[in-house]
DNA sequence: GGCTCTCTTTAGACGAGACTAAAGCTCGCC
DNA sequence: GGCGAGCTTTAGTCTCGTCTAAAGAGAGCC
């Protein structure tokens, strides 16, 4: 078994360098809370067990055995976040805290079995899609609300997870995944959108509606609101 | 936040004392998992900071403090232990090890959460107590399945739940907690104890019975006479 | 081609917990 | 009342993961 902390270290490896390849080491260090030489001190660890290379003085990434890890911990994140909102009515902006201590103490059994549960899911509350058992994903990029035209339409797919302040405010405004919108107007100069969810009209800034990732639909009738 | 391992020492420190009161340090070792020397080491720190009494060369025993983290992470076991059973359909003899994990990681919110799901119960699947959120157990002494005598009836109230293979044996003989059983005979000098329940009669060791409580049921129909 | 700013790595230390080996208490037994 | 057996505690190490401070690499700019 490899500690809580290991594991953490692969899944923000992992997840940065989906973004970006290689990752430096101040961005280790910077995703997991730590100093610069402890996230070196990690690095070097990490790849003395098989589970990184270590490229000194310019970056990491992870080996096979090391996404492999950081796949499982990301299948156990995201169950466990979907979990606690279906069977026990958490709100989606506190899953997240709980996951993260939890997705490592759980065990083979315990995810079969929430995974049964939820009957198979393959995405999070958050639209984030659920790594397969055998560590495979669908994490295929997805155009950002800030890229639709005025006069479009979409559904919501996925929301950033990393802020729960920014969740709360999107649950206000009823931005969920599988939530249909339409882009009626947009400012220009990455001014704010105009957001027609249902019959009301939300004002979103740039940076926010950024995060949003929507599939758009390009038939003329409103699309079904899917949930 | 007190780490998983000092939350693991005072549990098994908690129920040792409940037995015997003060506490041996190799017992406590025992229970942990742990040389003696390393159990010495432990009843310091947690003496440090106020959760015990050392007594030198003498055992340890849990101050008001130590009592209560206790008995918070008892509550937290034995909820998790009954919700797996529930909700997720665990087989009574798995949900110890499951627990003794989660127990150290779960936030408030969780137990509550749990607790409510499972409309707030006083008992585990082993028939254990759950300690209130405010820190009280009814756990009191229960007479053993030993301690009747032949043409006596009773129900099962609680079974100890340390050793997973007992547990198997007992659920495929249908000894749970809530079943009603009657002492047919029992043989002499601690020999084993011919047990029937519902229409079936088992052949139980005397170790095995004894860690068997029992609630006597005095109002049944008369044993049959033995003259 | 060299300087300098920034990022990265090394060095040294610390806390939590564990272990082994050795020394120190207790207590029962003679 | 003294001895030895068996607990218990101390002493010294180890691993994991963190930190601060200092030293080293790299890359852009002159
Ligand atoms: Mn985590
Ligand atoms: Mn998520
Ligand atoms: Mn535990
Ligand atoms: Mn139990």
């Amino acid at each position: 078994m490899l500690g809580s902390v290991v594991e953490d270290y692969l899944k923000g490896i992992y997840k940065l360098q989906q973004e970006h390849g290689r990752v430096p080491t101040s961005a280790v260090a910077q995703r997991v809370g730590v100093t610069d030489a402890s996230a070196t001190n990690m690095i070097k660890r990490l790849a003395e067990l098989g589970l990184a290379r270590h490229h000194p003085y310019r970056g990491v990434e992870l080996t096979e055995a090391g996404e492999k890890v950081a796949l499982e911990v990301i299948r156990h994140h995201r169950l466990i976040e979907l979990y606690l909102k279906e069977a026990l009515g958490y709100p989606w902006d506190q899953v997240d805290a709980e996951a993260e201590r939890l997705e490592h103490h759980i065990s083979e059994e315990f995810e079969d079995r929430i995974d049964a549960a939820l009957g198979h899911p393959t995405v999070d509350p958050h639209g984030d899609p659920i790594p397969s058992k055998d560590g495979t994903v669908d994490d295929e990029y997805l155009p950002r609300l800030t890229d639709l035209q005025p006069g479009e339409r979409a559904v919501i797919r996925r929301v950033s997870d990393r802020d729960a302040e920014r969740l709360r405010y999107l649950a206000q405004l009823g931005l969920y995944p599988g939530v249909a919108v339409y882009l009626r107007e947009r400012a220009p100069f990455n001014g704010p959108l105009f957001v027609r969810v249902g019959d009301t009209e939300h004002v979103l800034g740039h940076d926010l509606a950024a995060t949003i990732g929507v599939e758009q639909r390009r038939d003329a009738e409103p699309a079904p609101a899917e949930r």
